[in-house]
DNA sequence: CTCCTTCCCTAACAAGTGTTTGGTAGGTTA
DNA sequence: TAACCTACCAAACACTTGTTAGGGAAGGAG
């Protein structure tokens, strides 16, 4: 046996096989010929990558690592990947066509202002418990990945990001749930940072599930940290 | 003239010039011998190495990209630093060593809980004004920075904060000013992280001053941005 | 004028980078 | 058995990286 011991599956949850086939922006550039890389084989590389690009940050990230901590040599990555830069680009598409599936479901459930947002957080925390290694790329890559022409579908997510929170803040105000003496903007600002940058401490098995961080973050931001009547 | 048109300081505010000696981690190596760069070009090259490690990431910044924006060639940069680490260690040291002037100084004044709290939070939004380049490099890099053995500072200044704000909160739950039914230390993860992500959007001069940032944050954590009477 | 200090340039180095090419072990199919 | 396919290795390629060494221009001091 002259092959490396393989690694299993890293993260490999049961019940994640689901069919959704990411959008990825390669053009299908006519290189590779003949062969054809199972992408189950494929997700456990990626589960990887997102792992190591999580903890040390994708520039940092050489292919030597990724390959390492996948018990292969670097030029066999590109058996299944063309560079470096589609595995982020194939590990960002993934999470975001998945979270944009949960969050389309709680815009078109018809809820009220109060009741959507705690759906959102609800969900935005249900996503970083399944996906945290890729939330955790996300928010410290994407501000200087949406402007290239590659990634613009990051831009895209953001600002229909910005459309759904701030809709349903506005929503809100007007229906006379939420306060109207606030920026909107700089509270949309704010919850939407907070909620995602949880993926930079919450890990999966912790002592709190994703619903009860919802649970507290929700009260939190609802109903504020004082106690007694509101100071005006 | 044979040499480059120098751009001159990118942001080089009036009035920035306190003595504070940055404790930089290097043990003096006794390598370059006669040569004294003077601190105010140090103070100018450090600025826009700074906004590029902000823009680009520290490991997607190269030392030619840095002395390009400052109008000079690569090599040039290593009359007034070790390295280009060094650079990044005395960025992170004085904007720490500052900040800390500020906290240490709010947490001596013997405020009550909610008062320390909200002066917490306007000195850290004044912080992110005056160097919020320096704050979007701590908020991307110090994670794996801090187990670098070079870096152990930023883990020290992290527990240090994070004493400092759990100890607050813990106060007021103690003294009846807040919430009881929380946990203290999510609440705590939850504004630390929203008030130092907001250097990733946040921009000097913009529409709102730091303070007006810092009472719309407060007015939201504090009270919540419902309407009405608590939800039990 | 000459000496000295400050500041930068030119030109290279060695190590590390992402990527390619050709080969090959082992299983599956005919 | 022979042909074939998947998945990897071994070795190199071209390029970029941080860093260094030596030199020189400008300006002030003597």
């Amino acid at each position: 046996m002259r092959r490396r011991p393989r690694p299993g599956p890293v993260a490999g949850r049961a019940g994640d096989d689901n069919g959704g086939v990411p959008k990825s922006n390669a053009p299908d550039s006519g290189k590779k010929k003949t062969m054809t890389p199972s992408p189950e084989r494929r997700r456990e590389l990626l589960g990887v990558a997102a792992e190591v690009f999580a903890a040390q940050g994708y520039n940092a990230t050489t292919v030597r690592k990724i390959a390492d901590a996948a018990g292969m040599l670097a030029g066999s990555l590109y058996y299944h990947f063309d560079s470096k830069e589609s595995m982020l680009d194939e590990i960002l598409a993934t999470f975001l066509d998945e979270l944009w599936a949960g969050y389309d479901a709680v815009l078109a459930a018809g809820l009220g202002p109060r009741e959507t947002i705690e759906a959102l957080v609800t969900e935005s925390f249900r996503e970083i418990d399944r996906h945290h290694a890729a939330v955790a790329i996300y928010q410290k890559e994407s501000r200087h990945l949406s402007v290239q022409p590659r990634f613009t579908y990051l831009a895209d997510s953001q600002r229909k990001f910005e459309k759904a929170w701030l809709g349903t803040l506005e929503r809100g105000v007007a229906d006379g749930v939420f306060r109207a003496d606030l920026d909107i903007r700089l509270t949309y600002r704010f919850v939407r940072d907070t909620v995602w940058v949880a993926a930079s401490w919450y890990r999966p098995g912790g002592l709190h599930s994703p619903e009860e961080i919802a649970r507290q973050y929700l009260s939190m931001v609802l109903d504020g940290i004082a106690l007694g009547e509101r100071t005006p």
